[in-house]
RNA sequence: GGAGACGUAGCCAAGUGGUAAGGCGACGGACUGCAAAUCCGUUAUUCGGCGGUUCGACUCCGCCCGUCUCCUCCA
């Protein structure tokens, strides 16, 4: 069964069949550095690094490219305001894209190309267009002549018509219409800028993506990707310079993510109701932070409230104590464990391959995890008692163990794990006081006992009995 | 005005023309010296409303109501 993904040009869902298989090239449009991205941006990185990751646990050799703008309005005004030079600020949120993407689990793509670097290639480009008779230069300014570019509207499902009647677009003497749009801007005073055939200038929001993409990754790529608000008119833009220039179809698959609402409404910078990455893993752990941004399926709006990610913290909560528990309580029985599947595990895994690959139903996946979760504590309880069967369900145990670490870690559910590096010191010594315990019991001594259990809840340790031994965990 | 998405239990959220996954929460029970963790059971005769098609619809069609998004920078 193929991969099936919803293809925002066609609407519906289509087989996945790369250009050049097994090489998948995939394009994600990438953050402004102007400031800290937030939650919302977020949601895509995290999405599209997950389906750069399946595709690649699908035998395909995935080539990702995720741009940086790092040249635009909102760069000069913050530049503007800070007093320093574009390039600082840039260098700032640069350096924090990768902290806190980090911190999310999400791993840097293969080339993060930035317009300032591309300036030569977007001019290439650019004249390209001007050669073909579908950009104009005026005023030092160079615009992409919509009209002459037929298809024009085909991802965003416009007509030029109606585009041009809406006439909100951005007024200007200088275009031959409204709804033309910048390839090159003429510097104004005090702006950064590049030489051009057309003047002193820097390239339109536009035109980056389309020419990095085609230098990095080839004229026709398999899958673009970004929100949903980016469809229009960002990556109707880029395909009508694309196909303009080359008159090669620029993508195979369009993929938009929905977005993330707070309190049922988009969040955004320029709503100003937006939580920063970096603001939300001060609360919260970045593996329930995924959990919540993967437990809606990507194109649905989801809905950021406190309730929604204290449901998740629990819910990754269960999925972290199922692996630590079983883990914990092989190493009291046997000592030791093997990594091979089960009749079991392999219907899972199955169950999983489906819900992935029918256009990354993350939430059907998930329950899978929870069930494999549930049924590694109905394999604790064969463990936990005597007889024949125990051995068989050490080897369930095992399986559904490594089950369920594999789709936990795929996930990023498992971040928080292991994140403080004990010291060695602390296991023995954890060993002893869980001895002491156990002999205070043993002697009915339950005020030592609690003690001994109450203390350690108060730095953060919590225990459990077990009919086969004690545990210990670090809580949160 | 034009284009589009959505409306499933207390909350979040999958799903299918054949009789409602999963998570969170709640309640009852088991286990425990007491806990914690876990387990068992209960928690939508019903999928915004009204019609229609069908042997049968939550799933297809029509209308209505409601929420949201895009058409302007935005993931």
């Amino acid at each position: 069964m193929a991969i099936q993904i919803y293809n925002t040009m066609s609407r519906r869902k289509e087989n996945f069949e790369p250009l050049n298989p097994p090489n998948v090239t995939i394009y994600n449009c990438g953050p402004t550095v102007y400031d800290r991205f937030h939650i919302g941006n977020a949601r895509n990185f995290i999405f599209m690094d997950m389906v750069r990751r399946w595709l690649e646990y699908r035998g395909f050799t995935v080539r990702f490219v995720q741009n940086l703008t790092d040249i635009d309005d909102k760069i000069i005004n913050r530049a503007r305001a800070e007093e320093l030079d574009f390039r600082a600020i840039t260098g700032r949120y640069t350096a924090a894209y990768f902290e806190d993407a980090g911190r999310l689990g999400v791993r840097p793509a293969d080339v993060h190309p930035k317009a300032t670097e591309h300036i030569g290639d977007i001019v290439k480009l650019i004249q390209r267009l001007i050669d073909r008779g579908l950009a104009y230069e005026a005023g030092g300014s160079v615009y992409f002549s919509v009209k002459s570019f037929k298809p024009y509207g085909k991802l965003s499902g416009r007509k030029t018509e109606d585009l041009l009647e809406g006439a909100r677009v951005e007024v200007s003497a200088e275009k031959r219409d409204a709804a033309d749009f910048a390839l090159w801007k003429a510097a104004k005073p005090g702006e950064p800028k590049w030489d051009s055939p057309w003047g002193p200038g820097r390239p339109g929001w536009h035109i980056e993506c389309s020419a990095m993409a085609m230098v990095e990754l080839g004229e026709t790529i398999d899958i673009h990707a970004g929100g949903i608000d980016l469809s229009f008119p960002h990556h109707e833009n880029e395909i009508a310079q694309s196909e303009g220039a080359t008159g090669k179809p620029f993508a195979r698959y369009w993929m938009h993510n929905g977005f993330l609402n707070i309190d049922s409404e988009k969040m955004s910078k320029s709503l100003g109701n937006f939580l920063r990455a970096d603001q939300i893993l001060e609360r919260w752990p970045a593996a329930a932070v995924r959990h919540f941004l993967l437990s809606g399926h990507y194109r649905s709006p989801l809905d950021l409230s406190e309730n929604a990610m204290e449901d998740s913290a629990s819910a990754v909560k269960r999925i972290q104590d199922g692996i630590e528990t079983a883990e914990k309580l092989l190493e009291l029985v046997s000592g030791k464990t093997t990594d091979g599947e089960t009749d079991e595990t392999r219907e899972l895994r199955e169950r999983v391959e489906t819900a992935m690959d029918d256009d990354f139903n993350t939430p059907r996946a998930l329950a899978v995890l929870f069930d494999a979760v549930g049924l590694i504590h109905e394999t604790r309880k064969q463990v936990e008692g005597d007889g024949e069967e125990r051995l068989a369900a050490i080897g369930r145990l095992s399986a559904l163990l490594a089950f369920v670490r594999e789709f936990a870690e795929f996930f990023g559910l498992t971040a928080s794990i292991g994140a403080s590096t004990a010291d060695k010191l602390v296991e023995p010594l954890m060993q002893l006081l869980i001895e002491t315990r156990a002999l205070a019991r043993k002697r009915k001594a339950f005020d030592v006992a609690d003690m001994i259990r109450d203390r350690l809840a108060d730095i953060g340790i919590s225990l459990e009995d077990h009919p086969q031994g004690t545990i210990w965990k670090r809580k949160e």
